[in-house]
DNA sequence: CTTCCTGCAAAGGGTTTGCAATAGT
DNA sequence: ACTATTGCAAACCCTTTGCAGGAAG
């Protein structure tokens, strides 16, 4: 399935987001709905530099970033980059508080079984994002 | 339930995995043994400063990714750190290959339910990782 | 003696921060 | 004019690399 994004579908998904539609987002936002590839923050950059030759790095991570924490985008880190290390024997998952940055153990039912023809899969990570019960707690409390 | 670990744990750890067990490398394991707090590299190091006066973090490097590399322990990465971002809005989950780095997207039967009590959330990440069909076609050819 | 491991120092790369210039309302 | 956004430059990590010293068999 090839599907193209225009910038109005850019412009309308940052607003549906909350986010005001300059040039450069709207350009950021159309190349992340375009590319399948997974762009790192520098591949971003690379490719809209011709067309927005004033374009910075430091836009582009403020920009997906802004994205990321809106819910538009997602990001997948996955590199070596601040990786963390892990012994527990027992198949686990890991969840990440997005308030507070903790990151704690949750157990999981059944691993999530890839339909992956030709692969060979040695190693799975699930890895959830949200909001842990102390801040969930600390926001209730706030309102 | 609590666990504890001796250094003939850890280096019995290492000798199945087939790493050398010198008393660095079974200091960094059993320290990984122990705890549940997915440190980083510059936990480690920190952590085990006071014991190992001399130990450097190029040590910690070289050993944790070799620890990774044969299975004996697990790295997380889900820091900001080299982040990649990604449209796609159907769910689905990334697949990277050990030998070339490729990644792709494979899709997702159905996500994986946390049993996560308080817990709120708001994403979910499944990550692969392995061998791509092609890495696994040069491989057998060389054979 | 040879090989592997360790660790210092330096280089490299990615990310964040401060602030001035700019654009948009 | 006012406010938000952009982007340059510098600082700030984290990580890797090169190489010399040291440990182990």
């Amino acid at each position: 399935m090839i599907q193209t994004y225009s910038k109005a579908d850019a412009g309308k998904a940052l607003t549906e987001a909350g986010i005001k539609p300059s040039a450069q987002r709207v350009a950021i936002m159309q190349y992340l709905m375009a590319s399948h590839a997974h762009p790192t923050v520098d591949e971003i950059f690379r490719a809209l530099s011709d067309e927005y030759p004033t374009l910075s790095r430091t836009t582009v991570y403020n920009t997906v970033w802004l994205l990321a924490e809106s819910g538009a985008v997602k990001s997948i880190s996955i590199d070596r980059a601040n990786a963390r290390f892990d012994y527990t024997p027992e198949p686990h998952a890991h969840f990440r508080c997005r308030s507070c940055g903790k990151i704690v153990d949750v157990m999981l039912g059944e691993l999530p079984k890839p339909s992956a023809p030709g692969l060979i899969i040695d190693s799975v990570n699930v890895f959830y994002e949200g909001l842990c019960d102390e801040c969930v707690t600390k926001q209730s409390k706030q309102n």
